[in-house]
Formats: structure tokens, sequence, C-alpha cells
DNA sequence: TCGATTCAATTATATATACAAATATTGCGA
DNA sequence: TCGCAATATTTGTATATATAATTGAATCGA
């Protein structure tokens, strides 16, 4: 009944072993999973072998480990799930719709009030404005507020966004980034009912996003979906596998068949 | 002006500098970062050492890596990023307001067609449907719609949550789950909106829960958040801390101080 | 030229070992 | 009994080494 275990290695067959402990219940939170040399001894390997498990284990949030004291079954006190935010871009073409993409507007300018406490910076530099309307064949699919800094991004003084989305260009250019991400839910205003072509006051899912690169403000984004349209889906199963999330699934449009 | 690492371990060290490589664009994704062998003689140290550094950094997705072709920068197509739902209470009570929480109803009955569709099963097995209204500081906070199902949980049965909430309650039986969850926005309809005290049709972020235990459903519940009051926030940095997500904050209500 | 085979580079896993760091426990002395 | 030092346990890191698996590249033969 158990898997076969054809060529798994040792390391991940013994986490797989202490996790189906611990998430059938049968070690509860602040049980004392067993040291690693009485593991060492149980599975007839070496330490090094049952310490990655372990770390990995706790890598993965399942078990904390002390010194001196031992690991032991972690309290989940919350629920922690991974969800992937695409490029606007490949969620619409997987999606199997048709991508196309409108700037409404795009204005160079000094970083007003607003500006700065989104881009979270005290000082006035000069900041590109878009708006962008992506559609997902003909049909609006989310609107983009974007300022970027021209202090982190030069280049972007003379880019008027006609040959790929400020998203895409801005990704080319600034690899690897840190971000915070907020997601809320608000009633659609006058600019996002006309452009995204529904009720004013309808619900909307929002997720602004801010973006630094080694600490220095890059870009604050907003993106407005049609909440009838859109939703985030994330998965989430603590890392029986390698992957903390072994399927997490993109945005979707909704209605997709089953 | 570079840390002066004063005890970090060789594997974090190596890790950093590696990251920091690729986070400043100084290596662009699809660049190959040397081999073990090469890095090993680069830092002087063991191929374990580095191998450490390398793995946690694939584990983390800054790079990949493939046998025989070496490691590569990987290419952010998309953000990951992690969110923290919590246990409702704690949610409220870290925010520094009052919780409480009142059951509007709760019932026992053969699972509905709606019911089946919601917990993922197809025979109709026997649930409890409940309903609970919590509150931050006699503030309407979240509305719970919540199905358990009684083949998983049979205690639930004669419980009639007035000592704890459902998810607390949940939460010290089954301890540790997968999961699936689902954020959207909707327009609040008339329950949502008599009960959280806000206009019919107010934008409220909706989070769906389904959990299984080792491959059967437990329960399934709705989260429905006044739009105006609640936001999911979630930072993400690479890892060049052990962590993937360094500071992680949790789902707060709106107006805080900064 | 094409395909099969061999070779070699690189990562993946595993072992044995050593020492360091943290800290719970024990025991000793005042 | 109280405080402190010694001790032992457990995890954390590092090394040296060995073997396996994967697969790009080169070689060789027809």
């Amino acid at each position: 009944m158990s898997t076969p275990a054809k060529d798994v290695p040792r390391y991940i067959e013994i986490r797989r072993a202490l996790a189906m402990r611990i998430m059938s219940g049968d070690w509860r939170p602040g049980h004392r999973v067993p040291s690693e040399h009485e593991l060492m001894e149980q599975y007839g390997c070496s330490r090094m072998t049952v310490n990655k498990a372990l770390s990995t284990l706790a890598s993965s949030g399942l078990i904390v480990r002390k010194r001196r004291s031992g690991s032991f079954v972690a309290s989940p006190h919350s629920q922690t799930t991974t969800i992937e935010i695409h490029d606007i871009r490949s969620e619409i073409v997987s999606g199997g719709y048709e991508y196309s993409y409108a700037v409404l507007w795009r204005r160079l300018r000094n970083a007003t009030r607003q500006d700065m406490s989104r881009l979270a910076v005290t000082g006035g530099e000069r900041v590109v404005a878009v708006t962008v309307v992506h559609f997902a064949s003909e049909l609006p699919f989310v609107l983009e507020e974007r300022i970027i800094s021209l202090a982190a991004v030069p280049e972007a003084e003379s880019e008027h966004f006609v040959t790929a989305p400020p998203g895409s260009w801005l990704l080319e250019r600034i690899p690897w980034t840190q971000a915070e991400h907020v997601i809320s839910a608000v009633g659609a205003g006058d600019v996002a009912a006309a452009h995204l072509g529904i009720r004013e006051g309808a619900a909307c899912l929002v997720i602004e996003r801010k973006t630094w690169r080694s600490g220095a403000p890059v870009t604050w984004v907003r993106l407005t979906y049609p909440g009838d349209r859109h939703q985030l889906v994330a998965r989430f199963a603590p890392a029986t596998q390698a992957k903390a999330s072994p399927e997490p699934r993109k945005a979707a449009l909704r209605g997709d068949a089953s």
C-alpha cells in the first residue's frame, strides 16, 4: 500500500516518512521527533543524510529545530501559501486567449506626493506614469496603473511601450527584485469602470505591487481586475515532495472548463 | 562598504555573493554561474559547501541547475510570493483589537450538491454547515461560511463551537493539511451585507479554502472580508537570507498607522 | 551525412569524520 | 538551598571522498 520507492534518494525517503507521521496527526505539534543519531540508526544511514532530511523539513516549516533540545513538530498557527503572480501577457496567452494591450496615456512628471508615497521615497524624483489596459481576446482583462522611477530606470524616459507593455519591458531590464504585494477588493472607480467595461462600484480584485532593486524603489503598479472575471489560486502542501508548493496554479479567468 | 561577515557560515556567504551578482543584474537571466569546482577553488572551500550554497539558491528559485550543463540564473517570468493567512483570532488580536465571534447557525445535513462540489467529493456524506461572524472590537470583521466533512472529523457532529470558533477548533484536531486557496473579489450578497454591516454589492475580499488531509477532504470555508477594511500583504525577496520570504506580513486591518 | 557509441563535465547523493555552538542537566561547593 | 561550573546532548557547519546519474560533446563507422 505504501509507495514502492523505486529510485527515490534516501533523504527524501526519510523526509517523507517523517512528514507522513506529522501530517497524519500521528505526531502532534510539539511532539519531539527522534534525534539525528536515533534516525541514523533507525534508517541505517549516515548522520549527514538524516541531517539533510531534517534540514529541508525545517526549512519547509514542518518542524523546528533547536540545539541540544532536539527537533519538534511545528505548530501551524498560520496557513502560508504561495501564489504566483504571472506576467500578464503569459497569463492571458496560457489561458488560450489572444493578448493585446493599449497604452491609455503616459506622462513624465516630478513625483507628486502620492507618487512618493507609492514608491516609498521622500525626495521628489522624476517619474514616468503610465496607464495601460490589457485585453484577453478583445475583452478588457486588467487595468494597469504604473509609476516608474527614472532614477532607477533612466531608459524609461524615452520609452513609449509600443512594442512591449511596461511590465514585460521592465522585467527585461530589472531582473531580480524584492517586492511587496497588497491584495484587496475595491469597488471600481469611474476610470476603471469605463476602461474595463464594468459598472461603477463593481467589485474588483486589486493587486498593488511595490518593487525595489537592492533597496532602491523601482516601480509601483496597481492592477485592477474585474472581480467577476478573475481570481488568484494557490495550492499548498507542506514539503513531502521537493517543492513547497507542488502545483501552484496561476491566476485564471473564471469560467474555464473544470 | 560590504558586510563584515562576522560569523556567517561559509555557505551563506557564498550564497549571498552569488545572489548579489544576480539581483544586481550583473548576471542576467540565463547566465551560467560557475560550476561547483570553479567556485570551490574561488572560495577555497570544499565542494560540499559550494553545493549547499547552490542547492539552497536553487530551491529558492534564483537559479536552475542541470546535470552536465551547469547552473544558470533563472528567468523571472512570474512573481511568486508567499502570503500568510492567519488564524482569524490571532489576526485580530495581534492587530490590537478585541476578539469575539458569534455562531449564526449550525446545521447537520447530508451533503447537498453544492456541498459536494465545494468539498470536492462525489458521494453524499454527512456534513456540518456552520456560519460564523468574527468581530474585531465589536466591528464585524469577517463572515465565515464553513462545511466540515463528518467522515473526516466525526467529533464535529456534537460540537457547537461555543468555546472556540470552527477554524481554531479544527486546527486543534487536524493540524497539518494540504489546502487550496482561491482569492477573489465579489460584491456583498444580502446575507454578507447584513451580517457585516455593509452595503449590498459593496466589494468584498473573499478567500475560499478547501482543505485535505492525506487526500481526504476535511473542510471547505469561505471567508468574506469587507473590502474597505481588509487586505492581504505579502513581501518577497529572493533568498539572500535563509528564508524565502524574510518578513511576510499578515493580513491587516486598513487604517493602521504606517 | 547520419546515427550510434563513447567520453567527459557537472550535478546529485551518500558516507565518515571533525569540530563548533548552543543549551539542558548535573553536580559541586559555599 | 542557591549559584555556578562542568558535562553531556543535540544540532550546525565544514571537509574529504566516493559513486551514480544525466547529458552535451566528440568520435567513429557505415
